[in-house]
RNA sequence: GUGCCUAUAGCUCAGCAGGAUAGAGCAACGGCCUUCUAAGCCGUGGGUCAGGGGUUCGAAUCCCUUUAGGCACGCCA
């Protein structure tokens, strides 16, 4: 039942006006006992030539006059001011929602609004022999939740790990493992002594700017496809590849593909050619560039005749139109890169692909330290394999010293889902364009607005189903229309609001707006379960009510899957 | 210098296609475990929504401006 289209269209008959409109009007009071749903009559004033409350007072008549309403869906309506409030049927209202997602279980929100088009959403893209940090959390976790949200929603997602296998980084790489590398070392712990090596490197270069040449050369020799080089390129990919994906694993991530930036190696003489034949580049300081009216110019060519990023950004566009021929290609990656991106797209679409338009940056802040900024070059890193260890640790730390936690069979799987699903949330809660201050106290801080608290009142209210279904209640079917307290009622609406919590987010490509949602219900999950006794209430009361943390539960566990966080069982 | 972003409680943040008394969490203080998991719940205190103009019946929200931060502005990605 659509509650506030149901109200949209009394409104819109009484007034004689756009339904659409109306709906766009519809607005929820500041306080729960001034009704569910407000029309705020103001700016009809001026075409009635009346005061709002009249307004308000008139529609209310008209609307109650109607042969056509329905006390069973509006309890009450009441003019404040100038608006028109609206109280629901409590009992009807729960009774409809609750029994309807119960029906329906994990998919009670789903839609296939997406109608299978296909979108395309490339994130994480860690660079080669540098080490996965914590930094790199925010784009793993961004993107995998929205390709989880749109798949959701009906579309056919496609996950790409635009890997940072291929640049002028790995010509110094390269020179440094000339200069310094041991092969016993690497192969012993292989990120951290390429890391070494590269930090080395950076710091000889600031003596000596001509090691920079030196890498240039090594890089040109990479494109130029020499043997020696692009076997040492190969060892890198192949021991980064295996860090990465222990690290993929705790987090429970996947990719449809790795195609990273060399993938697009054979792909840029091509897309320069077609620049060229469309009088698109310029010459302007030895290199060729593409030029805008409204922001720097873009460069396609270097001097030294290599390539650079945004040429492999736009052949990587191009391939991926005519591969997957997308709906949308959206890339998850740091705000700083916002201008490049308009300049990748805007090449595209100087190029004459309309689809230009379907290609979306979706940014992000950056993680930094209280002082300082986190930078690779200086070797300040911290790992992200030992932040997810931390947080595992501390959660089988409070495991052991709950008073309350039930026995645990799996307390290690218990406490890899609760300690990792509290650092993704983490990630997950706030606007994405926010940057996090990363402290080992915020992040290791599980009470409050926190993933664990989220997956705590799940585990409550299985607890309590476990226990209906041991003593062989049988609550599903169940009259539900007996309950009308302040704290069920306002738990479904809750529930009842979630679907439009997803659409939202995947609009904006912001995540964050499932993690509120499902912290708002959990929040009235949990005062629901301090003021409502379940199982030892009054038989029809208590059926009821257990329909109610059935629906809570699927509510619940569907938000933290979209985050992609796992629900426990017990904790 | 040019462009983009940000500024809301002591701290971290919601709210920002304008709407009624600006909300959470943390921290502080005071309560609640003989009853379904206290990683919880209830209560108290805490605000010039950065400053100043404007638009509007109505502004934290829209426009202008000042200030303070951040980021980006060609051969890194």
């Amino acid at each position: 039942m659509d509650y506030k289209g149901y109200i949209a269209e009394c409104i819109s008959k009484a007034l004689n006006d756009d339904l659409d409109k109306v709906l766009g009007l519809l607005s929820v009071p500041p306080n729960e006992n001034m009704g569910d749903v407000a029309f705020p009559c103001f700016s009809y004033a001026k075409q009635f030539r009346k005061a709002p409350a009249m307004i308000a007072q008139e529609v209310l008549e008209r609307i109650k006059s109607d042969s056509d309403f329905d006390e069973k869906i509006i309890a009450k309506m009441e003019v404040a001011g100038g608006y028109l409030n609206f109280f629901l049927n409590r009992n009807e209202f729960i009774s409809s929602v609750v029994s309807d997602v119960v029906e329906k279980g994990v998919d009670f929100a789903r839609s296939d609004e997406g109608n299978n088009k296909k979108v395309i959403v490339e994130f994480s893209s860690p660079n080669i022999a540098k080490p996965f940090h914590i930094g790199h959390l925010f784009s793993t976790s961004l993107g995998n939740s929205i390709e989880k949200i749109y798949s959701y929603l009906g579309y056919d997602t496609v996950k790409i790990n635009h890997l940072g296998d291929w640049g002028t980084q790995f010509g110094k790489l390269i020179s440094a493992y000339k200069r310094w590398g041991v092969d016993e070392d690497i192969l012993k712990d292989p990120i951290n002594e390429l890391l070494k090596i590269y930090v080395k490197f950076h710091q000889k270069a600031e003596e000596n700017p001509s090691l920079e040449d030196e890498a240039r050369m090594y890089f040109k020799k990479l494109e130029d496809g020499d043997e020696e080089i692009v076997r040492l390129w190969k060892f890198f990919v192949e021991v980064s590849m295996k860090e990465f994906s222990r690290v993929y694993n705790m987090l429970n991530i996947s990719f449809d593909s790795y195609a990273g930036e060399s993938f697009y190696q054979d792909k840029m003489p091509e897309v320069i050619e077609m620049l060229e034949e469309k009088g698109l580049l310029e010459d302007s300081e030895g290199a060729r560039v593409v030029t805008f009216g409204d922001m720097p110019p873009c460069i396609i060519i270097k001097k030294d005749g290599t390539t650079i990023y945004a040429t492999r950004d736009i052949a990587a566009a191009i391939y991926r139109k005519r591969h997957y021929d997308f709906h949308k290609n959206i890339y998850v990656v740091g705000l700083p890169q916002t201008l490049h991106f308009k300049q990748v797209f805007g090449v595209v679409d100087k190029m004459g692909f309309g689809w230009a338009d379907d290609c979306v940056h979706v940014g992000f802040g950056t993680v930094r330290f209280p002082d300082k900024k986190l930078s690779t070059r200086h070797g300040d890193v911290v790992f992200l394999e030992d932040v997810l260890n931390e947080s595992i640790a501390k959660t089988r730390e409070i495991i052991e010293n709950s008073s309350t936690t039930k026995e645990i069979e799996n307390v290690d799987e218990v406490a890899t889902k609760v300690g990792i699903g509290a650092i993704l949330f983490t990630f997950l809660r706030n606007a994405r364009e926010r940057d996090i201050v990363f402290t080992w106290e915020d992040i290791l801080d599980f009470e409050g607005e926190s993933g664990p608290y989220v997956q705590y009142s799940y585990a409550r209210g299985k607890s309590i189903l476990r226990k209906a279904e041991e003593q062989n209640i049988e609550y599903r079917g169940a009259k539900l229309d007996v309950l009308d307290s302040q704290e069920e009622f306002a738990l479904v609406k809750l529930i009842k609001d979630f679907p439009e919590a997803i659409r939202n987010a995947a609009n904006k490509y912001e995540p964050s707006i499932v993690t509120r949602h499902i912290v708002d219900v959990a929040q009235a999950f949990n005062k629901f379960y301090n003021s409502c006794s379940i199982l030892k209430a009054e038989e029809d009361v208590m059926k009821a009510r257990l329909n109610i943390v059935e629906a809570s539960c699927i509510c619940i566990k569907t938000g933290l899957n979209l985050l992609g966080i796992e629900e426990v069982e017990k904790m």
